[in-house]
DNA sequence: AGGTAATTTAACCGTTTCGTACATTTTTGC
DNA sequence: GCAAAAATGTACGAAACGGTTAAATTACCT
């Protein structure tokens, strides 16, 4: 299943014992797992580069070097934070579970998810008000997520076969709304809070709306008898 | 001991014919509209307020002359957002309906109108960004928003002695799903459209979201036979 | 009409901030 | 070992940017 093949690449050293110096993949994955936060806590123009490079182990330098510019460093950011979402979601194993629970089981894990990477949910926010700029530069971008649709179609599809989900749903619309339920619990908890005087954050609250989300979906899909 | 009355009233001048000077009204609600377009697309520390100047009729000595400073103005454009809703909101009339119908009518006038006021959308997104540190600071928040949910309780509380919506749920959950579906459709359309190569803004994509979206609501809250 | 307060203009200032030049060290290929 | 390349440290510069100083102009009130 795995493949076997011989790196003949430069630098194969993942982890040396004690050398702090020259370990190239160490230096990206600090300053992007601190740009992350920063670019997530502040947006793309409100982080500071000075800052981003004072947290790291390396310097401002560094951050050039290996990203160009600014920009591009965000770009390695988001790139960094839905290959992430990828692998996690490639851990979801619902094909073994009836339709009805694998959907709502999906649209739990998605509202999970997102509540516990705010990071994530933030910097898609950020990328939103530049327009999907960056995100238009990634490539791997519809390949990555198109996985997600894949197992909510087949979810979906045996769903319908046997009869417990009403037929002629479009899948993007049902990963819609998922999506946007979950992530809106994230990305306007700070003025839905004010607004309406609501803790969103506290354990209960988000086991009830977790719940209500779920109920939503499900609602939507079945076959109303 | 003044004989007659006189209104000392401080400007009372609305508009004069051609003075173009000292109209402190127009010069602020003029600042405010340009400075709502630059925060709405570059965000708050995006924003440059020699863009904002540069594009009134006035100057930027005017802009800390009335809002004190950056932070000062973007308040004064959130809240002036805020009030721009509420006004609009206020023009709904669906107690006399239905309230299966008005439940529709509600879901699909949220729908519509966070559609067609983007710039209100990003600047949610953006005060979110700042977690909500510059709505915190105002005070009429809360009750200007108050009134949507007393229209929906009202349509709700009609349904659920009609027997045509189920009892048990909390309005407020159900503007949330409202609010998170309109929100989501204009907030997270540049990503999403890359991820899955869709066009959410096409005319067709929109009506045909918007029905999504009600149905979504309706089958959430009504009585399943 | 003239004093006073509100409003507006124009030039300017000190920091911040992104980015770079240049020197230096470490690793690698041979 | 040694030259070339990769990686890193230091220090600095130019422009952008938020904000201010000081004075002038206009409207208001008596």
């Amino acid at each position: 299943m795995s493949k076997v093949m011989i790196v003949t690449d430069r630098r194969p050293r993942v982890s040396d014992v004690d050398s702090r110096t020259h370990d190239p993949e160490g230096v990206r994955r600090d300053i992007i797992v601190i740009a992350t936060e920063e670019f997530a806590s502040k947006g793309l123009s409100g982080a500071r580069v000075d800052e981003i490079a004072a947290r790291t182990r390396t310097s401002k330098r560094m951050i050039y070097y290996y990203f160009g510019d600014k920009e591009g460093l965000f770009v390695a950011v988001l790139e960094a934070a839905y290959a992430r979402i990828r692998t996690i979601e490639a851990t979801l194993d619902l094909a073994g579970l009836p339709p009805a629970l694998a959907m709502r089981k999906l649209a739990e894990f998605t509202f999970t998810y997102q509540n516990e990477n705010p990071d994530f949910v933030r910097l898609v926010m950020v990328e939103n008000i530049h327009n999907g700029a960056h995100l238009a530069q990634s490539s791997s971008i519809h390949a990555v997520n198109a996985s997600v649709l894949q197992v909510l179609r087949d979810i979906y599809d045996r769903g319908v076969a046997q009869g417990v989900f009403r037929p002629g749903l479009d899948v993007v619309d049902i990963h819609m709304t998922m999506s946007a339920l979950s992530f809106f619990n994230v990305s306007n908890r700070a003025t839905f809070s004010l607004i309406f005087k609501r803790n969103m954050a506290s354990r209960a609250a988000l086991l009830r709306r977790r719940d209500v989300v779920a109920d939503t979906i499900m609602s939507f899909v079945r076959k109303s008898g």
